[in-house]
RNA sequence: CGCGGGAUGGAGCAGUCUGGAAGCUCGUCGGGCUCAUAACCCGAAGGUCAUAGGUUCAAAUCCUAUUCCCGCAACCA
């Protein structure tokens, strides 16, 4: 196998925050198939993947269980971890932000950054009431006066670390413009380009004093550095840099050859982190590649409906391989993918199953039953052979195609497309007639060396996306998963090899009968984690006894308050008189909502779920005593409550008896 | 008029850059075969390629307008 280089590769770091469903789990997957690609192609190859530990949300989910950040994030690494290990990622590091060498690095980048001075000490922009504790940037401003209580506000005191984007955007630009290859799919280039890169940086707060679980800057301990300086960096960090002077390893593998990313956050990995590496004088990953989200059928994916799908469970129910197909097959290049059970089982059953394990199983039975397993080229050709064989040895050039544009999804196809071929060509060559004549002995023999031939050469091509499958595959024909050196090569089949005298069926087809009651009871232990869960907490949940549809949402807890907090939010009963759609958004209504003697202007985003004409003379919950605020530029004096559901459905909370306007509710 | 993406047989997608017979997988129907996991192979039905104009010998593909979805951004008090 020739060496080409190396290829370091690298996943996102899942927030340790809580257990990853599928969709997370994919991109280690979708990693770990790229990586092995690489590698059987003949690079040295790097995968990192990992963990980001720190921040707000992390101390506050401790805090409410009532462990350590540190506890809670071992906890949670280490299932993250198992996850990964259970699709079989083959990273060679899994980094975590709370590693030592990891905080140490950054705290080391965060001081030559400040040293630099691309970081400075700042303050949130914007002007404050002391007073009232609160920022007010110059949009909200009555009058120039605090909204709230009419009072002069000041410049804000609030101190943060900010990093100079704006510096660098020039040369990032140029950057991107002269690489195109840069940002995959280019359709986000676009994006990124006209949304926040023409239109000017702002500078970036990169530390915080609001929590402490985070690495603390040095110099300023009462800081941590916060997300993206502490993130971002790990991709550099695991492989050994350090500003004073990196390792042989880093200086090998850096640049990275590929950040593989969720859609999500391409702007902070295509902007942010190029900026931070301009300034570190360390040169640009080659590329950013965002892919597409896994969805559940058009729902959200929602503990208490019970519908997450978590990797382990598909693996418990079809395996391995089945999972890493699935979700490497559904997932298109640039649309999000749909996963329902359904769906996994139909494609389990016509592909993995049908096309792929029968094809295994009665090319083996045949060599078994005519030639005791034995598998010999006689050399007797036929006119057919010849697409069988050019199909099956074009198919790595396709596939190298494919794999350039990292178009997974494609590669799989085309494996696919070579297994199709061969299910066709035993129907071309019909061995069980041949096998009738004894003249034709020699002829079956053929047929069957080329079968096992192609089945060899299918595997070896199958085997960075689905390992385990090909391995099994090879271990019965008695061979060895074949160099991709040799792929487009026919006829290395050790001539007279015999294959296993006891095939294993691969994939067992699969009933949905059987399944769904598996997957119904799933459903519900999800459900009752879930509550179980919430009364851990401390939080009542609404048992429904039942069986069906169950509505409750995963409520995010907050601090228990006093009822004197609750005093101060007034709330009244309010009637629409007038509304109106704001023409600059897409989702604000602008009511005029009367309560008593007096008529507010409220804008709500609603848009959606009320019209204007429909929202007149509703009688609704207003909270009144809210500070006026401008939304798109038009004034809003309180805001309308309504209740919201997972889907983001929104329903106005109206009294349920007919209650005057101004009625205060308490 | 913030930026961008999308609309193709029942379902899911490719094709659009670089116009030139509408393709793939699943599903449906019919046929073939029996080595194999009721699997495999062949064939058929089914599409005004969102709508309306335009350019062209020729448009799913290029241009213009419209409708409907979806991201991102802002904002959802």
């Amino acid at each position: 196998m020739s060496n080409k280089g190396k290829y370091y590769i690298t996943t996102a770091i899942a927030y340790a925050s809580g257990k990853p469903h599928i969709g997370n789990t994919y991109e280690a997957i979708l990693a770990d198939s790229i990586a092995r690609y690489k590698k059987a192609e003949g690079y040295d190859v790097y995968l990192q993947t990992g963990t980001d530990e720190h921040g707000q949300k992390i101390q506050e989910k401790a805090e409410a269980i009532g462990v350590t950040p540190k506890e809670y994030v071992d906890d949670v690494a280490a299932e993250i971890k198992r996850i990964w290990d259970l699709v079989g990622t083959s990273y060679d590091r899994f980094i975590r932000t709370t590693d030592e060498d990891h905080e140490r690095c950054v705290k080391k980048i965060f001081k030559k950054l400040y040293d630099k001075g691309d970081i400075y000490k700042g303050a949130y922009e914007g002007l404050y009431c002391t007073p009232c504790e609160s920022f007010w940037t110059e949009s909200q401003l009555v009058d120039g006066k605090c909204p709230d209580c009419g009072r002069e506000v000041k410049p804000a005191k609030e101190e943060a670390y900010f990093f100079k984007m704006s510096k660098y955007a020039d040369r990032l630009i140029d950057y991107i413009n002269e690489h195109p290859e840069f940002i995959q799919p280019v359709s986000r280039k676009n994006e990124m380009m006209n949304n926040f890169l023409i239109p000017g940086l702002q500078d970036l707060c990169v530390s915080r004093t609001s929590f402490s679980w985070g690495i603390p800057v040095d110099f300023d301990p009462k800081h941590v550095v916060y997300v993206w300086l502490d993130a971002l960096t790990n991709y550099i960090t695991g492989i050994g840099y350090d500003p004073d002077g990196s390792t042989e390893q880093f200086n090998k593998l850096w640049p990275a050859d590929l950040h593989l990313i969720g859609k999500d956050i391409v702007r902070f990995h295509t902007i942010y982190w190029p900026i931070f590496l301009m300034a570190l004088d360390v040169p640009l990953p080659k590329q950013v590649f965002g892919h597409p989200w896994l969805l559940q059928g058009g729902d959200k994916m929602s503990k208490s409906k019970g519908n997450v799908i978590y990797a382990d469970d598909m693996v418990d129910l079809f395996g391995l391989d089945a999972t890493r197909y699935f979700v490497l097959h559904e997932m298109p290049y640039e649309n999000d993918g749909i996963i329902t059970w359904d769906l996994v089982i139909e494609r389990y059953n016509s592909e993995l199953a049908n096309v792929l394990g029968n094809l295994v199983n009665r090319t083996i039975s045949m060599s078994n039953k005519y030639f005791d397993g034995v598998v010999k080229s006689t050399g007797v050709k036929e006119d057919v052979d010849d697409d069988l064989k050019a199909t099956v040895t074009a198919t790595i050039g396709k596939i190298g195609k494919k794999m350039e544009n990292l178009r997974v999804a494609d590669s799989i196809t085309e494996v696919f497309a070579l297994f199709r071929r061969c299910n066709k060509y035993i129907d071309e060559t019909e061995p069980w007639n041949l096998a009738k004549d004894e003249a034709k002995k020699d002829r079956l023999a053929e047929v069957l060396y080329n079968l096992v031939e192609s089945i060899t050469i299918g595997a070896s091509l199958l085997h960075p996306f689905l390992p385990t499958t090909a391995e099994k595959i090879v271990d019965q024909l008695n061979t060895d998963i074949r160099d991709f050196d040799d792929c487009d090569k026919f006829g290395l089949y050790a001539n007279g090899n015999k294959v296993t005298d006891a095939p294993q069926i691969l994939f067992a087809r699969l009933d949905a009968k059987e399944i769904m009651p598996k997957i119904d009871a799933l459903k519900e232990a999800q459900k009752k984690e879930f509550i179980e869960e919430q009364k851990r907490l401390g939080i009542e949940v609404e048992q429904n006894d039942g069986t069906e549809e169950d509505d409750a949402i995963d409520l995010e807890i907050r601090p228990e308050i006093g009822i004197d907090d609750f005093g101060k939010l007034q709330f009244a009963v309010g009637e629409i008189v007038a509304c109106e759609a704001v023409e600059k958004s897409k989702k604000l209504l602008c009511s005029q909502v009367k309560i008593g003697n007096q008529t507010k202007q409220i804008v709500s985003g609603i848009r959606k779920y009320y019209s204007p004409e429909e929202m007149v003379g509703k009688k609704v919950m207003v909270l009144v005593n809210l500070k006026p605020a401008k939304l798109a530029g038009i004034l809003s004096e309180g805001m309308l409550l309504c209740a919201e559901d997972a889907n983001g459905e929104l329903s106005l909370m109206v009294p349920e008896k007919k209650m005057p306007s101004g009625a205060e509710i308490c």
